[in-house]
DNA sequence: ACCTGTGAATCGATTCACAGCC
DNA sequence: GGCTGTGAATCGATTCACAGGT
C-alpha cells in the first residue's frame, strides 16, 4: 500500500489550518443559542470569506443544506472530528518556566479538547514540585512517563538553548507532533511535526507592517 | 493616490513571514563566530528549501556573491532593515495575568529587536502594581500612555472575553499592529493588522496530524 | 428567493534548472 | 568548480460565478 494512507486526508493544509477557527465561531454561536447559521455568517465571525469557507467544509462532505445554511451543533461535531479532538487528547508540557507555568495555569483546554496530563523539567530544583495540581516529572524519564499518560502531542516550553535536546528526546521517546515555543527551528525526522510559535518572529512580521509609520 | 503606498513592498508575504527564521539563524552563526554562509546552510538552519530562500532574499536585492556565498553580518543587516528592526522598536502589553507576566518577564525581546515599555490591565487591583519592573498602567489611560511611551505595536495578553473590547481601546488610541494571544478572531478596520496566536488551535492543527494512530 | 457545493478561472507561491559571475 | 539570482514551469490555494437543491 502506498504512503498517503488516511481516508479524509485529501483535506488540503491550508484548510486544515483554519478550522480551528470555524470551531470557535462556532462554538460561540453554540454558547449564544444559534441553533442554524450561514457561510455569511461564520466566515464573518471567522475572519475569512464565504467562498472559501464553504470550500474549506466541502472537503469533510457536504455539511449544510442549500437554500437553508449550516445547522450548528451538526456542524461543530463534524468539524470536531475533522480535526480529530472528538475526544479529549492529553498532552504534555516540557519546561516549568514562566511560560510552562502560564500554560499549565490556563484553563482554555478543556473547551478545545485537551487535557494537561504532565509536566516536566531538566531542573532539578523544580522536578518534584507542584503545578496547578500536576508534579513536575524529570525529563530523563520522559518516555515512560509520556506513556503511562498516554500522550501523544508535547507542548516545548524550554528555553531556546535546550528545545532541540529535549525535541530529541520526546521523539526518541515516539512523540509525533510538537508544539514549540522556543525560538530556533527544531531538527527532526521525517514523519514528526513541529508547529512553531515564537512571539519575536511574530512582531517582527508586525513590525514589517508597520513600516513608513512612526519613523523618526 | 492609490492604496498600495510604501517602497519595497514587492515582497510577498508568504516571504515576510519566513525572514525572521533567517534572522534567527544567521544570529546564530554570528554567534559561532561563522562570517561567511551559503543558501544550502541557511536554508538547512531555517528549515526550508536552498531554492525558497535564494527567492526570499532575492527580493531584498542583491545580498550574496555568485560562487561565493553570504556575508553573514552584512546579510543580518539587511533582513533587519527589511523587517523594520533595524533600529529598537517599543511594544506594550495589555493584560498582566499568567501571560502577561510570563511576556513581561521574557528575555528574548532585546535580541529580537523590541523593548517591552509598557504594561496594561483593566483589574484595579493590578493597576499601579510592579511587574518586571515596570508599572502597570489603567487600559482607560491606553491613549495617553500608548502616545507617551513612542509605542506602536500592542501585544494582547486579555481573556478572550475581554480580547475585542481591549482591541477597540487601542485601535481607537492609533495602534495598527497588534498581537493577539486571545483565543478570538478580532474584528478590527482596514488598515489595522491582527496576527494571531491560539495555542488551542495550534494544538487543534496538530491533533489533525496525529489521526490515525492512536486510536483506541 | 435563497444558500450550498463546486467546476473553472485566477492568483500567488514554490521549485526547477540554468545563465551569470566569482 | 561552485554558488547566486532569476526566468520559466509547476504546484497549490483562492475566488468567481453558477448549477443544483430547498
Amino acid at each position: 500500500m502506498p504512503d498517503t494512507p488516511e481516508r479524509a486526508r485529501q483535506l488540503p493544509a491550508a484548510s486544515v489550518e483554519r478550522l480551528p477557527s470555524y470551531l470557535r465561531a462556532l462554538a460561540d454561536l453554540a454558547a449564544r443559542g444559534v441553533e442554524g447559521t450561514s457561510s455569511a455568517e461564520l466566515a464573518e465571525l471567522s475572519g475569512v470569506g464565504p467562498a472559501q469557507l464553504r470550500r474549506d467544509l466541502s472537503y469533510l462532505g457536504s455539511n449544510g443544506r442549500r437554500g437553508v445554511g449550516y445547522d450548528v451543533a451538526y456542524l461543530y461535531g463534524r468539524v470536531r472530528a475533522a480535526l480529530g479532538v472528538a475526544e479529549e487528547r492529553r498532552i504534555a508540557i516540557v519546561g516549568a518556566g514562566h511560560l510552562g507555568h502560564a500554560l499549565a495555569n490556563y484553563s482554555g483546554f478543556a473547551s478545545r479538547g485537551f487535557v494537561v496530563s504532565l509536566l516536566m523539567d531538566i531542573d532539578p530544583q523544580l522536578i518534584g514540585t507542584q503545578i496547578s495540581g500536576i508534579e513536575v516529572g524529570d525529563v530523563a524519564c520522559a518516555r515512560e512517563l509520556l506513556a503511562s499518560h498516554g500522550v501523544s502531542i508535547v507542548v516545548l516550553a524550554t528555553p531556546g538553548s535546550h528545545a532541540q535536546e529535549v525535541c530529541d528526546v520526546v521523539v526518541a521517546a515516539g512523540v509525533r507532533e510538537i508544539l514549540n515555543f522556543a525560538p530556533c527551528t527544531l531538527q527532526v525526522p521525517d514523519g514528526v511535526k513541529v508547529r512553531s510559535v515564537d512571539v519575536g518572529s511574530e512582531l517582527q512580521i508586525l513590525a514589517f507592517h508597520s513600516q513608513g509609520r512612526a519613523e523618526e
